[in-house]
DNA sequence: AAAAAAC
């Protein structure tokens, strides 16, 4: 692609070019989610309500200990939001309300097609923009617009007359970079803001970053945490004394102890060294109780808003369970009962455990005559690229992956997604992975689309990790018969797919 | 006893 080639220097955009068609003709969900405005009326006057009484209340004293509950915003949905002073913020109720440069308006009004912001565009974009910048660390929905509101944080924030970093958003996988990319590309589109991306670098084989560029002078820098870490330290071509926000996409991922804990760690504690005021925005849809406390503790001072767990599966996306008596049944309802029903529908992804079922699942599903492809952190670079343009495009329709897709791809068209493998932890005895297995079936039915999920169960410790999701997230997953295909189709129908 | 990044 002409934007690859360019490197990790430049993707730079200073007069509006021609609109482009990205990732050919798919959108991004993104431009739909502040068009996609399901609140009722009725809660929304509530909610305003009770931000006024909030904003008109005596300011309570105390300091940065006594945090103030301003109360769940949504009954039902179930929001806290605490600020962590008593800076007053209001939610926005349109994007004017946030004193963004015209640049970046038109932006998100003529390139991106926003009318108003999303539920959680109007709670968090106060927080982001307004001074002092405080830290954030938000929670919210799979498909809600998390993306807009760190990238429109980003480029609210950035000075595009000073030629060098002053953003930073990092991310856990290449295709998340090129997806973040893409949206800061489009939303600065008018503003003049450059980008630089470690997935831009590392696709290039002309040679290594370091000899071929001399210092970013891109004003926001997205990346993977290796990549990111290299510049910063042995490249030294990633300069971060002007860096005033950083970002942790999928935040709950990048400050796990068995994720990127340890570079997202240094990476902070090295930019910190040389500011006062770095603002630190974490976003994701899940956060266990370790992980947010490890939160909480590292990134102090922050204002949050986290979401109940029970409600965070969405009924949106209908969830079923299958249980096949051998693993050969298990392909068998993959390919005689699902597909079938699957391909009419839109594009689907089936979830993996390992790299290696992942091709090998491939393989037979090609073998039997199954037109699909399969993505895993093995593959190299250019043939992730290849794979995800291809899916994308809407060329494949069926697309095998491990849980390198598990979180923040955003495709519109998938309406399926098939747990092949329960996602488990890496412990003795496997425990289900309760925040993957949420972030998997919110590949489908973004933005309140219709989506449905399968899980395949095929032995006990399947059965007991499917029930103990149930419990996790208070979610009776219903059966259906593995031998029936009249009973899927009917089940899709349910799900308002079929 | 995995995956993700990357050395």
């Amino acid at each position: 692609m002409a934007e690859q080639a360019a490197g990790a220097g430049s993707t730079a955009a200073p007069s509006p070019p021609p609109p482009k068609k990205l990732w050919a003709d798919v959108e991004f969900g993104d431009e739909l989610e502040a068009l996609t405005v399901t609140e009722p009326e009725k809660k929304q006057q509530q909610q305003e309500e009770e931000e006024d009484l909030v904003d008109t209340s005596p300011a309570e004293t105390g300091g940065s200990k006594t945090l103030k509950f301003v109360g769940a915003l949504e009954a039902e949905t179930e929001i806290k939001k605490v600020v962590a002073d008593d800076t007053p913020y209001t939610s926005a109720k349109s994007f004017e309300d946030l004193k963004l440069s015209p640049e970046l308006l038109q932006g998100l009004y003529s390139e991106m097609k926003f009318e108003k912001p999303s539920k959680i565009q109007a709670e968090t974009l106060p927080m982001i923009v307004t001074p002092p910048y405080k830290n954030l660390i938000a929670q919210a929905h799979n498909g809600s617009g998390k993306t807009t509101c760190f990238v429109l944080g980003m480029l609210s924030r950035v000075d595009p007359k000073m030629k060098a970093p002053q953003a930073l958003c990092v991310c856990p996988t290449r295709e998340l970079v090129i997806q973040n990319e893409e949206v800061v590309l489009r939303m600065a589109r008018y503003t003049g803001v450059t980008t630089a991306s470690t997935a831009n670098a590392d696709s290039n084989s002309l040679s290594t970053s370091s000899s071929r560029l001399g210092k970013i002078v891109d004003q926001v820098v997205i990346g993977t945490p290796g990549t990111l870490k290299r510049w910063m330290t042995k490249d030294r071509i990633l300069e971060t004394k002007h860096i005033k926000i950083l970002v942790f996409d999928e935040a709950d991922q990048m400050l796990a102890q068995d994720g990127f804990q340890d570079d997202s760690m240094r990476m902070l504690k090295n930019i910190e060294r040389s500011h006062v005021n770095l603002q630190v925005l974490l976003f994701s849809a899940t956060f266990s109780d370790q992980v947010k406390d490890f939160a909480m503790r590292t990134i102090p001072r922050a204002n949050y808003i986290f979401v109940e767990k029970e409600a965070l599966s969405l009924d949106v996306i209908k969830q079923y369970k299958i249980h096949c008596p051998t693993s050969s049944a298990k392909i068998d309802t993959l390919k005689d009962r699902i597909f079938p029903a699957a391909e009419k529908l839109g594009q689907s992804i089936i979830f993996v455990r390992t790299r290696g079922s992942a091709s090998e699942l491939h393989k037979r599903l090609e073998a039997d005559g199954h037109k699909c492809t399969s993505i895993q952190g093995g593959l190299t670079h250019e043939e992730r690229d290849r794979v995800i343009r291809e899916f994308r495009s809407g060329r494949t329709k069926i697309l095998i992956a491990t849980d390198v897709l598990a979180r923040g791809f955003d495709q519109a068209q998938v309406t399926l997604v098939v747990n092949y493998d329960i996602p488990v932890k890496n412990t003795h005895p496997y425990e289900p992975d309760y925040e993957t297995y949420l972030h998997r079936i919110g590949r489908s039915g973004r933005f309140g689309r219709k989506g449905a999920a399968f899980n395949l169960l095929v032995n006990e410790q399947d059965e007991r990790n499917l029930r103990k999701i149930e419990r996790h997230f208070n979610k009776m997953i219903p059966d259906v018969a593995w031998d029936d295909d009249n009973g899927i189709e009917q089940v899709l129908k349910d799900a308002g797919l079929a």
